[in-house]
DNA sequence: ATAATCCCTGCACACGTGTACATCAGCCTT
DNA sequence: AAGGCTGATGTACACGTGTGCAGGGATTAT
């Protein structure tokens, strides 16, 4: 209500009677100003309720000072803990973050890098994102500073810099916990639009069963069919989509006659804790499940979850100082992180039936 | 890698041996260039892979097309539906916005602001936070258009737009149909660090004791300590706290011999579901168990949860859209949105005992 | 044929900031 | 006393875009 335009470093120099470099340099406690009228400056500066406008020292030094972060989904709660730890880095460094949900659709996401790069933003955070290589290529074309976090490309990507969680051995920690229980058939559920994620997971989850000497079969493992064309975008993603998978897998897994299921993330077995307790099938009594990621509430549910946790926070953390790494010249060092396992209730040694 | 410094509307000028006003009139389909000259410079821009910079273009026309979002933590699962929502409404308008937490701390929050006056932001949105009447008193002052959404401020607010969804109602719907099930003694679990939210919830949950002609009971009511001083940042918030002050008053709600427990959210729900589990209480069986929000897993738990469903989504596309009016200038309308019930399997007829 | 009109384009400037360069006063040195 | 030096400030310009205004060429009207 009180200004309608802000006021400028014009303005202070106006009232000081300087010139607007002199109030520039003074702000900006440029050694070449005297102390005295830096003081002046700076007093009159407070009291004018000055506040540097970004968009001109954006415009002036062709670096914005901002981040443009491409997620998949902001529903899903694994990831909340990610974009936390991001902001926790990006925001003490002065950076700002752009916020854009791309749906895993090829269009939004070129759309938002569109959008971003109009915004000139310093550099990209890829989180979660199944890239086609057309857009990794158009990102490479663009040159702006990227990172991808937990991405779910298989290839060889021409983006360089990236973070991840070791989700081969996040696989195979949780199922030789299950093995060491005594199981010996075990199920995996997976889902069908986190391929690299999913992929890995199920190497894992094999790598497990043959350094057990089991031979795999193939009805133990068990994931939604492949939805080839578009999928009706609110259905197809998010956690209640994760819940529904794992229910409706869940029941073929008992079928299968296993005695314990890994389930590609905390979602999916939730949904599988509901397709048993539906059934009547007791868990861990009947039957052993372990989540993925390690969510908020694993540890609150009714068994409490065995999961692998993902460290989403420091995931974040990392990426956003390599990305700010990358924008300051520095030599970085991409990380893959180590999950672990977090034992609960929902897994206990396999009952002599 | 390949263009270090982005194409302008002056190097297209050059290229096209006209001056850059005509490109910037073309590229705008100002009516006043020529059609020949307009499509040759367009077919120029494209192949020279031109993008507009946003930052001038802000410059110039001081609106930066640029939103910024505050809200307490990003972590809530609550929340992130009305974020999606906001996203649906601004990304079409060709707005983008600015993420950042505040974490319910004042000093966070009003850095969050003075970023965003940096920013030059055309608005901010104000989500679920608790406003000190210094930081109200400062964006009016800033005169930058804000809307509250959710907001957890009592008092007769200097800001003048907000959505909210009636907390009163919600609960008031809860008690009620609790009462229908025939339970009489209703406990209520509450938070402590969202006041508003939780006493609204409380006078509604108070109001249907009171039209059925019961007597509240003050040990009915629990909720945590007020934390007077500063909070151990990362424990006493988010999803997790959440649970957790579920779990630890649940216990008392027992001692106090109710019969059905009306929850401040859905994550304090599961914290009271998980203590049932502990105690060997049956849900719905001993004690029913009412939550509110209705997040994503509410009806994947063991028993399903009945809630009070927030429409989150259309809560984040009104605050937008009432963001933008207000933009425009347009005549704007504050909303109250209802919260609607939704019957699980948490809650079910008072067993005669 | 001349003037009025219209259509298109260029020029100048503004948004707010920061920096290379010029300037100028004052002081020191020889 | 004259020239060089240091220190503080002003001048000019750049970043990229958009718009008010002036102007020029072509067309039309008288």
């Amino acid at each position: 209500m009180s200004q309608r335009r802000p006021t400028s470093i014009s303005d202070i120099a106006r009232a000081a009677g300087v010139s607007h470099p002199t109030v520039s340099r003074a702000l900006n406690d440029s050694p070449l100003i005297s102390a005295g009228v830096r003081q002046r400056i700076q007093r009159l500066a407070k009291n004018m309720d000055y506040t540097p406008n970004a968009l001109a020292q954006g415009l002036r030094a062709t670096r914005s000072h901002t981040i443009g972060l491409v997620m998949t989904s902001i529903a899903d709660p694994y990831f909340s803990d990610v974009v936390r730890g991001i902001e926790e880095v990006a925001r003490p460094a002065h950076f700002s973050l752009f916020l854009s949900a791309a749906h895993n659709d090829p269009a939004q996401q070129m759309a938002a890098i569109e959008t971003l790069r109009r915004r000139r933003v310093d550099g990209v955070l890829m989180a979660s994102t199944q890239l086609s290589t057309q857009i990794e290529e158009y990102l490479a074309h663009l040159g702006i500073p990227t990172v991808l976090v937990n991405n779910e490309t298989d290839s060889e990507s021409a983006l360089t810099n990236w973070v991840v969680v070791d989700d081969i051995e996040g696989a195979r920690l949780a199922t030789e916990h299950l093995q060491q229980l005594g199981h010996n058939k075990i199920g995996y559920i997976g889902v069908n639009n986190r391929p690299r994620s999913n992929r890995q997971r199920t190497e894992g989850y094999l790598a497990a069963l043959d350094a057990a000497g089991v031979a795999s079969d193939p009805c133990w493992v068990a994931m939604p069919a492949q939805s080839g064309s578009v999928l009706s975008e609110a259905e197809a993603e998010g956690p209640t989509h994760d819940a529904r998978v794992g229910r409706a897998q869940m029941s073929r897994m008992l079928d299968a006659g296993v005695s314990a299921v890994l389930c590609f993330n905390d979602m999916v077995a939730v949904g599988a804790l509901r397709c048993c307790h539906e059934l009547g099938v007791s868990v861990p009594g009947q039957v052993s499940i372990v989540g993925y990621d390690d969510i908020g509430l694993a540890g609150y549910l009714t068994p409490s979850l065995t999961t692998v946790r993902q460290p989403g926070a420091e995931l974040g953390h990392l990426a956003a100082r390599l990305l700010l790494d990358l924008l300051e010249g520095r030599p970085v060092l991409n990380h893959v992180l180590s999950p672990t396992l977090v034992k609960r209730e929902s897994t206990a040694a396999l009952q002599p039936s």
